[in-house]
RNA sequence: GCCGGUGUGGCGAAAUGGCAGACGCACGGGACUUAAAAUCCCGGGACCGUAAAAAGUCGUGCGGGUUCGAGUCCCGCCACCGGCACCA
């Protein structure tokens, strides 16, 4: 395609200026404005020493940050950077002062696998990368504050990214506050105390042990120390404080990738394989570093409802850490005198009376000791069968319920009935209390497994009879009579097709006398909590299906734990943290980046490191690579501190007003899935965060976990990081389906700017659709939104002008042909006029339409907004310059590079009309966005359509005054109308006014 | 299976319960040009009509409902996309 208008020339031209201006320098308190800045002369600062109180109110718009790959940047990427964009010019424009950053999120795996094939470290090919990408993200001509860079892999930010690991280790959640505080504050159990933490105190409440708060994820249950030499209590002590701070050490199964030499978190496993790669992962006990998420779960659950991320998001993590209240209910094992007590979770305490009998978990502590003799070699041989699954067996290929006959029976607490206990993998070791109460009449998976094995069955929850009868046998079928169908159920229950898990009325049981026959569900159930509580049997709980954190990772690139590991005079290892002062710890040199032969993270293979002459040890994993981004945010506030990750004075205007500013707050709910509004003076945290939908339980649950730790410590004042956050859609390939290399259906930005330049692809990713739309790419599209930007330009320059710098081109070497731009002259229709009332309405129109789109984030049609007024003003005799100046602040934000050269164009004609003021001596990026005269917008007449009976039959045209009797007066008198009325009577007539008339007529 | 989202021309899409298809792409016709490209102008949901029009009928995934009026609200389905999934 031809080229519309030099852009090739224009685009450097501008970025170069910006960056030479430092036009979009973010300012903190404290700091001197500089007096030429194009900020500080909008805002009247200009050499002023600024407080908080003196900036304009902040707009803190973020983008994900990037891992710098070697592939370059996707079109993908720039969706999401460019609505950023515009949002921060607009609100720029607006007034505020806007925080726009960018970063690189730069450790990972892809460096890390070069470094391990080439020998060449990864920092090489990190920096290669993070040059490539930032000349990409500079050709796109973002605003950002690159002032502010940061990169996760520089010893000047993760030296703080491991300064919060320490907070994270010397914390420890209290229940009683409800937050994180310094371990300090953990008071020991009273067998634990040193005599003078004993004097002048009460009963301690001890917190509870890890197993019961946590089970399946702990393992240091503290020893108890009646006996305690001074030396054992001391390292009982050290036990007790390892086990409750938020960042601890632990030796539960964890998810090994042997492809990767890695372990990975939960999240990071799909369908059993690994998210990176696709490779199997499995099972396998190791020692490594934990952070105690979940301790947080309930706050990271109740605070989704004070931020304005979309439903679905807030859905997915709502899923992800999966709340359930139930009840923890003993069963006390047949002839163990009271010993054995298996513990079970239940959603459904209601069902207890058709318990009919007990699953454990393979892995669970009972296993062993009910476990009878004549059981045990198929007992054991079941366990060893469910280890040596992998996860993908144990879910994706697991249709079939498998499960062994321990020997042993329970005694059902409410009945006395003897039922017996089965070892099964479907109940999940790591889940509740690793043991459940098997319903079969009213779940699902007990159904199955009571009907493989020949369970009894028994209903305890009455169904509607739709229920009954929809589900019944098939030999039912031509049965009349409900009787039959119900006595069938009550007798056969395991004939029927499935169980019945809802909701319903308890049918035929008594507990103690007490009837509980025909009770709603949620009736039942807290009627049985209470009989369970009162009699020491059971307790109201909460159940979360969120685990903790698993931490490291056996890596090269990543960043070190500040941790040694010692040992006591007993010859156990311990673990100590660094002082900050040893921050930042380096990652020793290497020359090979594999794991040692023995198995150990690459770290291992530099003793020199490893080894300290005190004799500790350096801990070898490394952090994962979601560590540095969980705090990126609050680095870009203060980003070149040495003295702290954010000077609380930085992040106290950046982030917002705080807990009040929150709470006062009402996050707007609608019907619809689009958009909201959203109130940017007073939004606490960032203002708007835009990135991918693949980091809605990552990422996004990981950085808010630390946010609310940083907060409860007091280091920032705000409870949430990301108070709207807005995920955009994926971009297809042309072909309609994900791009990926081996389909080869990938777009190049690159290729992309250098055949239309980076303010047409800036406008076509906007174009295509709403942000957050999944929707295909069209390079055909993207020449659309190009042909409007040579509108745009033919709308102001002078054609004989432009000719004569295309031929003075041919004349001149192409490093000076930007020299030439200043060939290129106005139209001789743009001149210093009074606009017509007209050209003022198109005008103003488009300022309603574009302001109003952007507070809603719909560029789209923002943009249609703008090629309605270019095909418009194309049409005009005489261009008013004011209008046309109007018209480039409204463009700015979207097509900044071709706004900028026109912009200047225009400056040479001073506005007489808009009088001189300083406003247009600034920049254009600076010069305030224009407010719409709504008394403009007026029409004199309208053109209203007359329906009848609902269906369109003419349109009349009425002065936008008439009153509605003179519109129905006029309706009723259209010819085309009365075919449609002749033998009818007119019923009534429907008039809204400046809408539409519609005459029912029968 | 559960949760969330989306279904509108050949395509991307637009429409506070009030004229469905703005804007753009592709396409067709015309102007300019020796020609092409670019540009400018015009056209366009389907059907039925007609020399061409006009008029008319149908039309927002499917089936119902509310309403003077439904793409939009309610009920019941279907399809596709995304997430979760033996979580008791």
């Amino acid at each position: 395609m031809r080229r519309q208008y030099p852009f090739h020339l224009i685009e450097p031209k501008w970025q170069q200026f910006w960056e030479e201006q430092q036009s979009f320098r973010a300012f903190n308190p404290g700091e001197v404005l500089p007096a030429e800045h194009p900020f500080s002369k909008r805002h009247g600062l200009a050499g002023k020493k600024v407080s908080a109180a003196d900036l304009p109110p902040k707009f803190y718009v973020l983008d994900m940050f990037p891992y710098p790959s070697g592939a370059g940047l996707h079109v993908g990427h720039p969706e999401g950077y460019t609505a950023t964009d515009i949002l921060a010019r607009y609100k720029r424009a607006a007034g505020l002062h806007v925080l726009h950053p960018m970063g690189w999120d730069a450790f990972g795996l892809p460096a890390e696998q070069y470094a391990i094939k080439t020998g060449q470290h990864p920092r090489q090919t990190t920096e290669a990368n993070i040059a490539n990408f930032t000349k990409q993200i500079k050709s796109l001509g973002f605003s950002y504050d690159w002032s502010r860079e940061v990169d996760t892999t520089d010893p000047k930010y993760f030296r703080w990214t491991q300064w919060i690991f320490l907070k994270l280790y010397n914390s420890w959640f209290n229940p009683e506050t409800n937050k994180a505080e310094p371990i300090e504050t953990l008071k020991y159990p009273e067998d634990l105390q040193l005599p003078e933490e004993k004097v002048g105190r009460g009963v301690l409440t001890a917190p509870r042990p890890e197993s019961e708060e946590h089970p399946g994820t702990a393992n240091a249950s503290p020893r108890r120390a009646e006996t305690a030499t001074p030396y054992q209590l001391q390292a009982a002590r050290r036990a007790y404080r390892d086990s409750k701070r938020l960042a601890f050490s632990s030796e539960a199964p964890v998810n090994w990738c042997p492809e990767l030499g890695t372990v990975l978190a939960n999240e990071e496993v799909i369908d059993g394989k690994s998210e990176v790669g696709g490779f199997p992962v499995v099972r396998r006990p190791m020692r490594q570093w934990m952070l105690r998420i979940t301790a947080y779960a309930e706050k990271l659950l109740a605070d989704l409802d004070t931020i304005d991320w979309s439903d679905s998001l807030k859905e997915m993590q709502r899923n992800w850490i999966g709340k359930s209240e139930g009840a923890v209910v003993e069963f006390e094992v047949e002839h163990s005198a009271g010993d054995a007590i298996i513990e079970v979770f239940t959603t459904r305490p209601d069902t207890l009376f058709g318990a009919t009998y007990l699953v454990i978990a393979p892995e669970h502590w009972a296993v062993e000791a009910v476990t009878f003799n004549e059981q045990r070699p198929a007992v054991e041989a079941y366990k060893k069968f469910a280890a040596g699954k992998s996860d993908l067996e144990r879910t994706e290929l697991a249709k079939e319920k498998t499960g062994v006959f321990t020997g042993a029976h329970a005694i059902n607490p409410v009945n006395g009935e003897r039922i017996p206990i089965w070892i099964a993998d479907y109940v999940l070791a790591s889940y509740g209390t690793g043991a459940i109460m098997a319903v079969p009449a009213h779940d699902e998976r007990d159904f199955e497994f009571a009907k493989k094995f020949g369970l009894f069955i028994r209903v305890v929850v009455w169904p509607e009879y739709k229920w009954i009868v929809e589900n019944a046998p098939l030999d039912l079928k031509d049965q009349r009579y409900i009787e039959h169908f119900e006595s069938r159920y009550i007798n056969h229950p395991g004939d029927f097709q499935k169980s019945f898990a809802g909701e319903g009325t308890a049918f035929n049981f008594e507990v103690d006398g007490v009837q509980f026959h025909g009770l709603p569900t949620a009736e039942a159930k807290a009627k049985i909590t209470t009989w369970l509580e009162a009699k020491g049997l059971g307790k109201k709980t909460i159940n979360y299906k969120l685990r903790d954190w698993l931490f490291s990772r056996q890596r090269y690139w990543g960043e070190p734990f500040p941790i040694v590991w010692k040992k006591d005079a007993n010859g156990d290892a311990y673990h100590e943290a660094l002082p900050e002062s040893a921050l930042p710890l380096l990652p020793p040199a290497l020359d090979d980046y594999k794991p040692t032969p023995d198995g150990q993270p690459p770290l291992a293979r530099a003793q020199d490191w490893v080894n300290l002459p005190d004799g500790s040890v350096r801990e070898t994993n490394t952090m994962p690579q979601w560590a540095g981004s969980c705090w990126y945010y609050l680095r870009y506030l203060d980003a070149g501190n040495d003295g702290a990750f954010v000077s609380s004075e930085a992040e106290r205007y950046w982030m917002g007003k705080g807990v009040e500013g929150l709470k006062s707050l009402t996050v707007e709910k609608s019907a619809s899935s689009t958009i909201q509004p959203f109130n940017f003076s007073t939004t606490p945290g960032v203002d708007l965060y835009v990135g991918g939908t693949e980091h809605a339980v990552l990422h996004l649950l990981y950085a808010r976990f630390w946010h609310k730790v940083l907060f409860d410590l007091g280091h920032v004042s705000t409870p949430e990081p990301f108070f709207k956050l807005v995920n955009q859609g994926l971009i297809l390939g042309e072909d309609g389906q994900k791009m990926s290399k081996s389909r080869g259906n990938v777009v190049n930005p690159d290729d992309i700017l250098v055949e239309y330049g980076a303010d047409a692809f800036r406008l076509y990713e906007m174009f295509m659709g709403p942000l957050e739309m999944v929707k295909p790419w069209n390079t055909k599209g993207v020449e659309g939104v190009y042909r409007f930007l040579g509108r745009v330009w033919r709308l102001f320059v002078d054609e004989n002008s432009e000719t004569e710098f295309e031929q003075a081109q041919t004349a001149t070497e192409a490093q000076r042909h930007r020299e030439l731009l200043k060939l290129i002259k106005l139209g001789p229709a743009i001149i210093d006029a009074s606009p017509t009332p007209a050209q003022l309405k198109t005008l103003h129109t488009t300022i309603k339409k574009v302001t109003e789109d952007l507070d809603h984030l719909r560029f789209n049609t923002a943009i249609s907004a703008m090629m309605i007024f270019v095909n418009d003003a194309m049409t005009w005799e005489t261009k008013p310059v004011s209008v046309l100046r109007e018209f480039l602040i409204l463009l700015q934000p979207f097509a900044p590079h071709l706004a900028e050269e026109l912009w200047s164009k225009v400056q040479g004609l001073k506005s007489k009309v808009e009088g001189t003021d300083t406003k247009s001596t600034l920049d254009l990026a600076y010069q305030p966005w224009p407010k719409f005269d709504p008394a403009l917008l007026v029409e004199d007449t309208l053109e209203i359509p007359v329906q009848v009976n609902g269906k369109l039959r003419d349109r009349i045209v009425v002065a936008a005054t008439a009153t509605p009797a003179e519109l129905e007066a006029a309706a009723l008198a259209c010819e085309k109308v009365q075919p449609f009325l002749a033998g009818k009577t007119i019923k009534k007539v429907i008039v809204v006014p400046a809408k539409l008339v519609n005459i029912v007529a029968v």
